[in-house]
RNA sequence: GCCCUUGUAGCUCAGCGGUAGAGCACUCCCUUGGUAAGGGAGAGGUCACGAGUUCAAUUCUCGUCAAGGGCUCCA
């Protein structure tokens, strides 16, 4: 007989596949018009409101548009309501939005009527021809377009006016603290709704929310923002994350580290940290009338390490790994979840080479973060190669090696990537990997960068086959970056629905009656003697309350065990992203539950029994 | 750090100048029930923290801390 489940399938926990098609604004002219003359109409709706509103700009973002306004009091959700419905009004009247060109001298005429001071110091970065848009006949703005012919081409069903946020006047933070309203505008109502349905599908994923739900993590205001406590649950995971990295680790040919969480500050003084990043350290405390540093990074201590003996050309290249907690002092306002936190896990590691290994080495970590990050199902990327900036240290012939390095072991990757001119730390060059999650996001998480400074200015050397001491080639890697936010993005991405070999509950026993209870107990030890993460649900509610609370906390797989199963020795299993997989045999689930571990699968894989 | 919003039970939230409520979760009792909520009872709160106004503050004001949305920053 079929049952009604609702089955997650595997696609679906992955990636929702959206019917309507919502381009970026950069992809779409028409949409490129249509938000950008939203956000004309919405400054026309706002002067009207708030003749005290200066302008300033209004640009379309990727996404919809804002207009930043110098306004005496702030805007409120009232204040947006009414907007709204005023930008509508100006949509029913069909108002031309019209280019004029005119010269510097009429268009600073013109903004001075208007008493609109941040026009007129945008005019004066402007060159001519100078152009604005009239919208009506009573507004315009200092624009270069494109614009919609007329407002009846924007459609009031098809816009929301979203949030009211702080920005400062050309983004800097010593100056006018300015009002921004986002909003948003598509060319149907159906793209609109489909836009809300994609931000209540990113809300329902919030990691935030998933690991508060699942009882995963917690940040407690008794201790401190962005510091992380790992409930069991959450630890479990992070735990089973770090087995399968050491493990990768080793089997590319990595050491393992462990280095100090303080150290002399001296040492932060010789690596350079202290001076570019002393506003983001923790601060300093004396112990015996020596200053310790809290370490905001293990580069220097990997390079103390690599020092502390004299080090042969035979030994290169050295690969050393570490999990290593560091603490960063980030300001107030800026932590977010387990994305941006002050103290973090980085997976730091470093590789101390000849120049000529440069390429290899590259291409060994390509492969170790593909292996990596394809095991949490990332599997489609974005990279940079960022090249060497104006400022920086280290001779040409260095740079074009190191440069020419990266490039070739991308291309041996055979991965496609964009060139970031310039765009390279004043140390090295560096390429960066982003990953897309299930509803194509972008997150950037991996990172390699060579290092020609911190060898530098610790003298790292090595005896060459000559006799002779030179300095070797350093890259910095990380693949995950952070621990912690890697834990959120994976968490985001799976929608707390996590693979059967990262779940920190596999496997829910469900008795239906007190009777099975003995049998339910004898599977729960053999399950846990097999390193299976399994548990009873003793609530002793009826099975269907059992199988809904399984299922709110995504247990991958329920097993209901009633007097049939416990009689003929088998569970009755429900997968989340399987469905129902019927009556299966105790040893069987094993089997396969083991089998899921050790291949860290998303499911069971059943044979026929 | 800056702007706006918020902070009431483990979670989601209601409430209000006269000292506290719901649903879920939790505990106990009844029910032994076969694939997304069986019934009942109970326990649980310095209303974030500190100060001020007031006869009286969870409620109003100010400050601090934290969270959320942004800005700025991010080795």
């Amino acid at each position: 007989m079929l049952r009604k489940i609702p089955i997650l399938t595997a696609k679906e926990s992955v990636s929702s596949a959206a019917a309507v098609a919502l381009p970026k604004t950069s992809e779409s002219p028409q949409l490129l018009k249509i938000r950008h003359s939203m956000s004309h109409v919405m400054a026309m709706a706002v002067q009207q409101l708030f003749p005290n509103a200066r302008v300033t700009i209004g640009p379309w973002t990727e996404t919809g548009f804002y207009y930043d306004f110098d306004n005496p009091d702030p805007f409120t959700e009232a204040d947006l309501k009414a907007i709204k419905k005023g930008m509508i009004k100006i949509i029913n009247q069909k108002l031309p939005l019209q280019r004029v060109e005119v010269s510097r001298a009429e268009a600073e005429t013109r903004i001075k009527a208007q008493n609109e001071p941040y026009k007129l110091e945008i005019l004066e970065g402007l060159q001519e021809p100078i152009t604005l848009y009239t919208l009506g006949e009573k507004w315009w703005d200092l624009c270069a377009g494109p614009h919609v012919e007329h407002t009846g081409q924007l459609n009031a069903k098809a816009f929301e006016l979203e949030s009211v946020a702080g920005a400062y006047w050309r983004g800097d933070e010593n100056r006018q603290q300015l009002q921004r309203i986002y909003g948003t505008a598509f060319e149907t109502p159906e793209q609109l709704s489909e836009h809300k349905r994609r931000i209540e599908e990113a809300k329902r994923r919030d990691h935030r929310r998933i690991g508060t739900d699942l009882d995963l993590f917690s940040i407690e205001d008794e201790a401190g923002a962005g510091l992380v406590f790992w409930h069991p649950r959450g630890a479990r995971m992070r735990l089973l994350i770090e087995d399968f990295w050491r493990e990768a680790h080793f089997a590319g040919g990595y050491e393992l580290l462990y280095t100090p969480h303080v150290a002399d500050i001296d040492l932060w003084k010789t690596s350079g940290h202290l001076d570019f990043y002393r506003e983001s350290m923790f601060g300093p405390m004396t112990v015996d009338e020596r200053e310790y540093q809290l370490k905001p990074m293990n580069c220097p201590f990997h390079v103390l390490t690599y020092a502390s003996t004299l080090r042969s050309y035979k030994e290169l290249p050295i690969r050393w790994a570490e999990l290593g907690t560091v603490y960063r002092y980030e300001r107030p306002g800026v932590m977010h979840g387990l994305m941006r936190v002050r103290g973090f896990t980085q997976d730091d590691a470093h590789v101390f080479c000849l120049p000529e290994q440069i390429s290899d080495e590259i291409l060994k970590i390509l492969d170790l973060t593909e292996t990596i990050l394809s095991t949490f199902d990332f599997r489609n990327y974005e990279i940079n190669l960022s090249t060497r900036p104006e400022k920086s240290i280290g001779d040409d012939a260095v740079w074009d090696l190191a440069t020419k390095g990266l490039t070739e072991a991308l291309q041996r990757k055979g991965w496609d990537y964009k060139i970031d001119e310039g765009g390279g730390a004043f140390y090295g060059p560096k390429i960066d990997l982003k990953i897309e999650d299930a509803i194509g996001r972008m997150w950037q998480c991996s990172t390699i960068q060579l290092d020609f400074n911190l060898p530098e200015r610790f003298g790292l050397e090595y005896v060459a086959a000559d006799g002779s001491r030179q300095r070797p080639i350093m890259i910095h890697r990380a693949i995950f970056g952070s621990l912690e936010r890697f834990f959120g993005i994976m968490t985001e991405n799976y929608a707390g629905d996590f693979p059967f070999w990262l779940a920190p509950e596999q496997i829910r026993l469900l008795p239906v009656t007190d009777e099975v209870m003995g049998y339910a107990e004898t599977i729960q030890s053999e399950l846990s003697a097999a390193g299976i993460r399994s548990r009873i649900d003793r609530s002793g509610e009826r099975l269907g309350k059992l199988i809904r609370s399984g299922e709110q906390q995504k247990i991958p797989v329920l097993a209901v065990i009633g007097a049939q199963e416990a009689e003929q020795g088998t569970l009755s299993l429900r997968s989340r992203r399987q469905g129902d997989l019927g009556s299966v045999g105790r040893s069987q689930v094993l089997q396969a539950a083991t089998a899921a571990n050790a291949a860290r699968a998303a499911g069971l894989e059943l044979g026929a029994s």
